[in-house]
DNA sequence: TGTACATCAGTGAACGCGCGTTCACTGATGTAC
DNA sequence: TGTACATCAGTGAACGCGCGTTCACTGATGTAC
């Protein structure tokens, strides 16, 4: 049956919601539309009057996570923390064992060469953020910010991505915390 | 029928083989059994006379891939070759281009979470890395190899991910450069 | 050394399952007059 | 303002497909005597 227009937005933006957080936690061909759905709190059959498939899903997805992440940045940036507090806030357990919450691009790089639709907006999203880690790394230094930017975030999505992959808790607590050391 | 011993031990290293290089090109779910054994000449049928399961094919997978990769890193050292060395050819266009033949963390990293019988091969691989890493580097700084090798470990694996992932190729191209560039 | 039988690594058909997707149907909401 | 009809977002059954896995069968190799 029909919906009031407020309703069916609010609907969707739950599926996005979901999809975001089940994504991020096993990957795009890890999770059915099924559960996020019923995760959603609606059944299967509704998904296909709100996106045109799983791909589109994920495309969009992916551009609704980037968009929420580089404005929480953003106000980050704004209440002027800096980026050495970004880190270490980012290379911590609790942000390894919260992969649905977690960053975006620790959860999914390694799947998206595989979702052409989902490039573009993954791409604006690594642009965005070394855009960000150079402007608040380029106040004390202002020759190399660019190049400290896009190695600051190599490290730490790499250290990551390994702390999660490993099966050895002392290992992966000393990914994070030598990384976190090596960077300051 | 029956082969001798020699022509089965044969197809069993084509498996793995074939099965190391697919997974690495497209993940472990991207990959079929079928495609694996038609890739080593064989049909899907005769899989079973070989391994037990997907799942024990990809424990194996890792081991198999990480002894390879750690023996020609012990070869490396073994003629002189440094760390700086290795990361340089490490972060080239050649390597993001080539997944089949590439790194295996870089390749599978994001999924090996989701396939607890890899994780302890995963872990070995990385502990490995680290350790010939922090060997190479101790000659010239011997106070915080180790958590150089961590660092830079994860800042290159961290750099060919995000330079695979990522739709524009000079963004790519950039990711490597200044990353090798912030290493040296 | 020769013969009889067990073993085993192939082949390709078949099975069951879960997935993405489609469809007939329902009934409240929005629109036309 | 009231009525008739189109629209649309739900539900849940159904479809087709590809996957991992099993199975009956084959025939060369290995083993026992």
């Amino acid at each position: 049956m029909r919906y009031p227009p407020e309703e069916t937005a609010e609907k969707h933006a739950r599926i996005l919601e979901q999809a975001s957080i089940l994504f991020r936690e096993r990957g795009f061909s890890g999770v059915s539309l099924s559960e996020i759905m019923k995760a959603t709190g609606l059944t299967h059959g509704a998904f296909y009057h709100h996106f045109a498939s799983k791909e589109d899903l994920i495309a969009k997805s992916i551009e609704d996570t980037s968009t929420k992440a580089l404005e929480l940045m953003r106000e980050g940036a704004a209440r002027g923390e800096s980026r050495a507090r970004y880190v270490d806030g980012y290379l911590t357990e609790q942000h390894r064992d919260d992969r649905g919450n977690g960053c975006m691009m620790a959860g999914l790089a390694g799947e998206i060469a595989r979702e052409p639709g989902a490039q573009p907006a993954f791409t604006q999203h690594v642009e965005g953020m070394i855009k960000s880690f150079t402007e608040s790394r380029a106040k004390t230094n202002r020759k190399n910010a660019r190049r400290d930017a896009i190695h600051t975030l190599s490290s730490i999505v790499g250290a990551l991505i390994l702390a999660r992959a490993v099966d050895d808790p002392d290992l992966s607590d000393e990914i994070l915390r030598e990384t976190r050391a090596a960077l300051d």
